[in-house]
DNA sequence: AATGAATGAGGATTCATTCAT
DNA sequence: AATGAATGAATCCTCATTCAT
């Protein structure tokens, strides 16, 4: 008699996993985190992590891949939203409490010297992509309706977005200074000298 | 009867290892750049490597410190400079053009993941600071001559100056669409922006 | 309530798994031949295959009890044959048409490499034994009717037998242009040169 | 001051490595021969062992190709010889002599199992070749002169000593009672009614 | 100083086997 | 009986580093 297979119980330990790994990349880097010490963050047996993922690069990938997730969900659910500036400042907004988790800076300094791993560099393309495309189509919708400048093409101007966000992140990680909540207002100001009015 | 040492071929030869590693680091990450890779590049035996730098990650440190040093140098030479908003300008102005060899960003980014070294981070921390240490003394001179804005002190203009040149880098390494001499301006306008007059 | 077991239902199924295990070892090799394979071509989960053998080399060791057995009914079936020399060349015929399996000649390299696991060295002497034992009462049935040579003793003939039986599958096994159907002959011939009349 | 490279020595070490790995696999199989094994047998530490063979299974081709050399070697040395059917004979007197090595049998069995790693596959193919490639041609030879039956292809006969010459060393690794010295006047009575003459 | 052979600690991954359901 | 998730021992292999020459 097959037990059934228990898709609740599956997803809630590959996320226990994840969310180990999330905790072990952003605290030991990538070579630090030895899959013994993600497994021992994530209470499994070496077996079993490799029965949830096939390689340790795969993990890494599974966690982009949430992010990159969140960051479709996000746009999609702004999708028909009536001001396209507005939703823009929003996901500035929302990336930067994404930084509120203290492992996120981190996770996202030590994957970006990863562009070597092949699959960790396409995972990395689309995230970005994912962002992009999102923040194009609303610059491009405030371009039109002329809440935001058009002498900068769309496709540039989600770049310049994305340089703050992944500057922003990168600060939260390199110095203790830089405290999110705080530079936030002056995060928001770049953004709008950015888009113009 | 000891070779006299020769200084002048030992750090030429130091330099070659150092211009390796760069290579090698940017373009195979940190793990992709074994010991043997390197000196494959830089035409040394492993033995030799050794002699030079005690291990991989002092290779490493040296590099960064090498940008560090070009930092100091930079603003040890504007220290008398009577502009000192212009100098903030030229230092951007410097790290973009650092920026267009190719390795550089490239090697940014790696060397961003790799906070779990402790002789890396410390290098890290150093590099920071002095780009920090001389953009703050610039900032404030301008602040005290009216020509930068005082509603934000120097530390934290500083930090987003650093943000937005992290920022830069991180985006030429990520997209190649995203090409510097186009962007340069683009980079002036935000920190004019940023720091008002 | 435990549901009585079904013996033929269980035959059955065992039946399944060898089959499954002689298609994997012979096709991959007995390292390649992981239970997680054999499961596979089996249809059955892992769990399911311990219950009907308690280790990987146990299946290994059923299988070749399954040829043991079917050689000593072989001979069995032919004790009180009337002409000895002809259930030796009977035997060969035999032999040969297990050849016609095609999993027959791959598995039995394979198994040949396994000496050195205790239990299949075991069932593997067992089987060497069984045909050796068959064809040494024959040989010497037939001696005594001076229908074969009396110059070699009887167990010396049969191992010799057996050379050319092993010699023959592992030809098949190792070179496409060897085909047993068209080798048979001289196989015979072989034989008959060895047995001499 | 680089040592000169001492290939001499390279190449004594690397014997030892061969040695060592050939007592391994005959005695424990390949998988029993772990590289641990074959490494504590040839006195040196893993690293060292990878230095001279990039893979397990690149030891093993490399003992196979040893036998490969020395079959080539027989063969062109007897190339002017006079009497082919006599250098056939003594290429399976030189054949049985290997066998005088109590490790040679074990370790043929051994690999005839691991035909499904593709490496050794290609090899054991090389193997094979060469000797029937000079079998071949001495049994040509000797059709040519009639001292060898005509009735069978070259090709063919040439299969059928290896199938003697294999079936011998399987019997020698699996049969305690089957010495090759004592069976050595069989096998050239059997070769010589393969031949005829 | 320069070399590269030698080392072995450490790491990712595999797989037979167990066991709760 | 049947299942497959969970396990961890065991394996191959990598690579920074040492050292005799």
């Amino acid at each position: 008699m097959p037990r059934p297979v228990d898709p609740q119980r599956y997803r809630a330990r590959r996320l226990v996993i994840i969310d180990a790994g999330l905790t072990a990349f952003a605290e030991h880097g990538y070579a630090g985190a030895t899959t013994a010490v993600i497994c021992r963050a994530a209470g499994i047996g070496s077996g079993t992590f490799f029965h949830y993922f096939p390689t340790k690069d795969a993990l890494l990938v599974a966690i982009l891949e949430h992010g990159t997730g969140e960051t479709r969900e996000f746009f999609e659910q702004s999708a028909d939203a009536p001001d396209p500036r507005r939703v823009i400042f929003d996901y500035v907004e929302h990336a930067v409490s994404g930084l509120r988790d203290p492992r996120a800076a981190g996770f996202i300094s030590v994957v970006g010297g990863l562009t070597h791993r092949p699959e960790i560099a396409r995972a990395l393309r689309a995230d970005d992509e994912a962002a992009r495309f999102g923040l194009r189509s609303n610059v491009r919708a405030a371009q039109r309706d002329r809440s935001v400048r058009t002498d900068m093409d769309a496709e540039r101007l989600a770049e310049w977005i994305l340089l703050l966000l992944d500057g922003f992140a990168g600060r939260v990680a390199a110095s203790d200074d830089f405290v999110a909540e705080r530079e936030t207002r002056t995060l928001n100001e770049q953004v709008a000298s950015l888009l113009g009015n």
